[in-house]
DNA sequence: TGTACATCAGTGAACGCGCGTTCACTGATGTAC
DNA sequence: TGTACATCAGTGAACGCGCGTTCACTGATGTAC
């Protein structure tokens, strides 16, 4: 093929850290580079023009991942601090349980950080993302939003194992509704 | 090493299978047959002499798992229904967080289950697990246990993700007190 | 109870395969004049 | 602006390795007499 240009490489190389990004919460640390690059239309052997490692790549997306979420429609707060009804319904919905690859790394991404896949890099951004999801659910002092962060986890990722159940939506509601009554 | 009797036959099977049903919560999918004969004392050759496959071992392991939780002390309930508040304790101790491989399979096989690791058969029997673990957990009509173990599973799988944090004992004692003083 | 033979649990080498990683090569891009 | 050459992003074959699985073999166990 030939040389790229700059602006190609570096669009190249984003595309592969944002679908790795996806592909990572999807499926854990099992995506092969091979898969990977193919995903972004390119072949294996180039992958280490870009980065050390997998690994080394798989520390980056997750970075990638944590950031994004930030911004995205679940966390959006309510005028009155902590998060707002809509925002917990949209955690919530049967979409962000469908969509594992775009939703809340948090909840995506918590068994393959326990299990250490990711590097110990890993481990520090995870608690940082951790963290604050649970400041936005926070609403007074006298509650930090730990529990209700919690729940909110708890059901989307009990959901997403029992998704072909009619357990998987009953959980969901289950959640919502105890979110919203008490706090 | 020669034959070895039936009844040492059996013992070796069923010790495969438990460990397999510990090493799965632990390290999910990615657990080598090498790996888990080793664990037996046993070489790799003789493991199709008792299973048809890796995966037909692995739906029996989660069988083993979700029955064995059953008789969990952290599932005894309290006279008058539901859990007792040192049950809920015990479910979201320190040590529970860090016995992952005897821990709870509900949380620990989440999301494997919902990445499809371990089967078909496998997301039925976790499906049960679950509406198990809820039936323990309900109080009442009002309350079918599916928010409250939410806030369980969820507590345990965040604070096993953020182990090495003070956060992880925050998130434990965050899920007690709001299980404590709402049911 | 003793003997002779069939069975089969466990062994370890071997298989094909996919993995992460390396490398010689290609040829368009970037740059020096 | 044009030309000549160096750079380097991407290619695809190749590597060593660990995996799941197969198989010929061993020898103690189980069984028929």
């Amino acid at each position: 093929m030939g040389r790229v240009s700059q602006a190609q490489a570096r669009e190249n190389r984003q595309r592969v850290v944002r679908a790795v990004a996806e592909l990572f919460r999807e499926r854990g640390a099992q995506v092969s580079v091979v898969d990977l690059m193919k995903e972004v239309g390119l072949t294996h052997g180039g992958f280490y023009k870009h980065f050390d490692s997998k690994e080394a790549l798989f520390e980056e997306a997750m970075a990638l991942a944590f950031q994004e979420a930030a911004a995205q429609e679940y966390r959006q707060p309510a005028a009155e601090g902590g998060l707002s009804e809509q925002a917990i319904a949209a955690y919530l919905s049967v979409e962000h349980r469908d969509a594992v690859a775009e939703g809340c790394p948090v909840a995506a991404l918590a068994t393959d950080v326990a299990r250490g896949h990711g590097g110990s890099t890993a481990q520090v951004q995870y608690s940082d993302g951790v963290a604050q999801l649970a400041r936005l659910l926070a609403t007074d002092e006298d509650d930090d939003g730990l529990s209700r962060m919690c729940t909110m986890v708890g059901a989307l990722v009990l959901a997403r194992a029992t998704r072909d159940t009619e357990l998987s939506g009953a959980i969901l509601t289950a959640a919502r509704t105890a979110l919203n009554t008490s706090g």
